[in-house]
DNA sequence: ACAAAAGTGTTGAGCGTACACCCATGG
DNA sequence: CCATGGGTGTACGCTCAACACTTTTGT
């Protein structure tokens, strides 16, 4: 089929920051390109924008068709449109963030050649990525290290059921601290009501003794935020 | 011209959501629209980007055809695709933020038959604006009023040169507060580093003691942040 | 009993709110 | 002189980082 307009034309895509964390790593989402331009190279998942179809949808179908990877929201990041970020012509990327909880091994996609979880910090340094995706996935990122502040966006890393040392290790992974476990624990259980709720239930098998098990409550802001700076670990000086 | 693809084809629109302070009121730029889909309603200034053009040089420059205002830094808000939000077609439209200091009047532009600010609460409470644009401008202030916390973005609404009870006064009609004169000057002055810069000079002309006069600072995030909630003017109970 | 991890108590420093009060100018 | 707005001083209360200590399990 052949499109025509009386303006000029642009394609329309959408690209997915897909953050998790596994073993003790920031990992993103990327999929080995198959075909020209940049084939061969790494890529965050995404692709074309269907004419009936809205935004965040076409990122969510777009995900699951090159990756497996099925997410409910996800949130958009920010629209790329530089002239000559593709070669093909004239395209406006629209980036989204998911974030999936811990480690799921990554499946093979339809129409993808390979698909992997790999650090962020790799991926960053390097210049492994397509088209201006490099930029993509650092303001991605960025913006999950901010959320981590003022919402309960670190609950979507960890699973249904967590102890809050599971989520503290979000925190340490994400923003490379290593906040004192203590206050930690009262800021999040006692602090902002509704961030975190009690199940019965504990956490068995592991040594010492039996964490709690909690789950994401229903408020979505932290309020007092927790910083990145202050409730570091370290001497009192 | 008629254009071709192969790919669905999107227009790609740039919106402007303009706002300053007029009479210690937040007020927004609109243009009453002189054709047809919504002839005769209020529009958020924008257009279709050109071929060859970035998204942010769109917008800077349909924000100067239709309304005349130049402004020089704007930041990208959201992009609004749901598929109907505008019946010529399926687009796509990128918003942006820009603030303009003070009350400059408002001049017409060319390709609008008319031009005003006019009070965001207006705007908000009727529905006298076309296509998508309340949601649009809704989600601009929300990101203004909450930009006021973290960054220098008050500045931007007064003139080059301002005192420190200018600069609250933006804080009291954005945030609907009362802040407490003699706290909210220690906070900006002393606090964060670089925020604003003395001059030497002072405002003569008003009653009472002369104020300094600042400009803006290096500093582009606050540490620590102003908060909306605390630091009300009111009874200590 | 011991190690290890979860969770609680405590304390001192620092910050922010709510004011009281002084300063500098115009009328 | 007074009125008006600019700006500083200060005290009380609260929060929070630091870290000691208790609890609860596995081995």
């Amino acid at each position: 089929m052949v499109y025509t307009s009386d303006y000029p034309i642009f394609s329309v895509t959408v690209d997915v920051v897909a953050l998790t964390i596994s073993s003790d790593t920031l990992c993103a989402l990327v999929v080995r390109r198959g075909e020209e331009p940049h084939r061969g190279r790494w890529a965050l998942p995404g692709g074309f924008v269907h004419v009936d179809e809205d935004l965040a949808p076409a990122a969510e179908r777009e995900l699951l068709e090159e990756t497996g990877v099925r997410v409910d929201a996800l949130e958009q990041l920010a629209t790329y449109g530089a002239p000559g970020r593709d070669p093909r012509g004239r395209t406006v990327s629209v980036a989204h963030l998911a974030v999936i909880p811990w480690a799921p091994e990554a499946q093979s996609g339809s129409d993808a050649a390979d698909v992997e979880w790999r650090p962020v910090t790799t991926l960053l340094r390097s210049r492994q990525l397509a088209f201006d995706h490099r930029t993509i996935l650092a303001d991605g990122v960025e913006r999950a290290r901010s959320k981590l502040e003022y919402t309960n966006l670190a609950t979507r890393f960890v699973p249904e059921l967590f102890t809050i040392t599971e989520l503290r290790a979000v925190y340490d992974v994400i923003w490379g601290s290593e906040l004192d476990p203590g206050n930690f624990h009262r800021k999040v259980v006692s602090g902002t009501d509704g961030f975190v709720e009690e199940t019965g239930e504990r956490r068995v098998g592991g040594a010492g003794r039996p964490a709690r098990l909690f789950r994401t409550g229903p408020a979505a802001s932290l309020n007092p935020p927790l910083t990145r700076s202050g409730q570091m670990r370290g001497p009192r000086r």
